[in-house]
DNA sequence: GCCAACGTTGGC
DNA sequence: GCCAACGTTGGC
């Protein structure tokens, strides 16, 4: 393993985007384009290949953690900000100077039970969560090794 | 669909 | 640099 290999959570409104349409992606990789929060870019700034993401269902019934991902490219600048076209457009960041990045990640696998968020508050060792904090809305947020471990234990899920 | 919590913007 | 207004997130 890795040293030093990092673990993440990152959030997907699964009517948007679904762990299923990320399993079905070309090469089970996506671009994961649209983050227009800077602390949520600052932590995709810090992610190295390799490294561990939940892939969490929000805004879904229920909402949950609901498989693992893994990041397959380090960040790179967003095009979905220079296109007027785009949700995403950001008529203030330049080519030269880009403003938002995104990362790549890949598929790895689902939980057969999916882990809903009421299920992980009920989880005394998990408390110090990022996703469970009152008013926590960040997109993209670190998870420490332990509650890593924790919530892949509930999950019933294979460690490899 | 509501609204609490939070982030961002912009007037001053 | 304060802070009110506004927009967004996301659970419920």
């Amino acid at each position: 393993m890795a040293q030093g290999r990092r673990y993440w959570l990152m959030k997907s409104e699964p009517r948007v985007f679904s762990i299923d349409d990320l399993a079905q992606s070309p090469k089970q990789t996506t671009c994961w384009d649209g983050v227009r929060n800077y602390q949520a870019r600052n932590f995709m700034r810090e992610m190295a290949v390799g490294d561990q993401v939940f892939f969490y269902h929000s805004n879904a019934e229920p909402p949950a953690v609901v498989g693992i991902a893994e990041v397959a490219r380090i960040a790179y600048p967003d095009q979905t900000q220079f296109d007027k076209t785009s949700h995403h457009y950001d008529a203030a960041s330049v080519p030269s100077a880009p403003r938002w990045d995104m990362v790549d990640i890949r598929y790895r696998q689902t939980f057969n039970a999916s882990l809903s968020l009421d299920r992980l508050r009920q989880e005394p060792k998990l408390k110090g969560m990022v996703l469970l904090q009152k008013g926590s809305r960040l997109s993209v947020q670190p998870v420490t090794e332990s509650e890593w471990a924790v919530v892949l234990k509930l999950a019933g899920a294979k460690v490899s």
